[in-house]
DNA sequence: CAGGTCTCCTGCTAGC
DNA sequence: TGCTAGCAGGAGACCT
């Protein structure tokens, strides 16, 4: 499951690739991954266009183009491929976009992820990036603005960290880890937080991801990397998916936090 | 508005 | 061994 680090890892490789490449031709076998366009508009407004930059923001890779800016949320288990233009799709293979001398393969397992395709304007203001929150090293973001955000929620902090619209980029592996180097419960309410405790969340979001960037991300289980991307985070992981708290032995719990599998060590992250 | 639940999808797995 | 029900999960839709 692609987050932040994983999103940041396939856009540096990607970007080695595309830049300055022109699209010669666009195959669509599976037209639900384009949330704003039907296939026929996606294929005819990208054909002839150059990819000038591809950047990030939150987990959504931002492909800039000569008019347009292409949208790419790789959802549970969306990745990229390069691959000769003469083969054939294969299973879970649903856009192709050509170029002159090879084609770049969406894959994607689950059919989760979305495309949007979008005129080349102020898109941080609109859908789907206007509601977007800030981004983990953002100057803005303190206990300050958490505590705003905070307002008025009764949820707690596991759900709030996967809140997209609060802080951008946090997924399900993350958040756990997270918790767990803040020596925090993933079902202690938000709002009840001492403003050390936000401060040590904000700082250990920064680390963790961070760190994660320098490895190429996570993973694991099901998640087979983009082209190219291989991480090696998983071994840092302390809690997501583990069996015992590599600080202090004690089995680790699972449970459900929001509806999310959520793994925490009961001793080091008391209530 | 906040938050709970459902939905989208497929592959994997526990259980019989 | 083979089958199936149940589960996993990011984010948006929908309901209360």
């Amino acid at each position: 499951m692609p987050e932040l680090p994983e999103v940041e890892t396939v856009k540096e490789k990607l970007k080695k690739s595309l830049l300055n490449k022109r699209i010669i031709d666009v195959k669509v076998y599976y037209d639900k991954i384009i949330a704003n366009l039907s296939s026929l508009e996606f294929i005819k407004t990208l054909t002839n266009q150059t990819i000038k930059d591809i950047t990030r923001k939150g987990k959504w890779i931002i492909f800039e183009l000569d008019s347009n800016y292409l949208l790419s949320h790789l959802r549970m288990e969306g990745k990229y491929f390069i691959k000769d233009v003469t083969l054939e799709p294969i299973k879970h293979e649903h856009i192709s976009f050509i170029f002159n001398d090879f084609s770049l393969r969406y894959m994607d397992t689950r059919k989760f992820g979305r495309m949007y395709l979008l005129p080349k304007d102020d898109i941080l203001n609109k859908k789907p990036l206007n509601e977007l929150g800030l981004e983990p090293w953002d100057k803005n973001l303190n206990e300050e603005y958490l505590k705003i955000k905070f307002k008025n929620k009764t949820l707690p902090i596991k759900s709030l960290l996967l809140d997209q619209s609060i802080i951008t980029g946090i997924g399900n592996i993350y958040a756990d880890e997270i918790l767990f180097l803040s020596r925090i419960n993933p079902t202690r309410k938000a709002q009840k937080l001492t403003d050390i405790e936000l401060e040590t969340i904000i700082s250990n979001t920064k680390k963790v991801l961070e760190s994660a960037i320098s490895l190429g991300g996570t993973t694991i289980r099901t998640y087979e990397s983009s082209e190219g991307v291989h991480g090696n985070f998983q071994q840092e992981l302390f809690v997501h998916t583990k069996d015992s708290c590599k600080i202090c032995g004690t089995k680790i719990e699972k449970i459900r936090v929001g509806g999310r599998g959520t793994y925490y060590c009961p001793k080091c992250q008391k209530e």
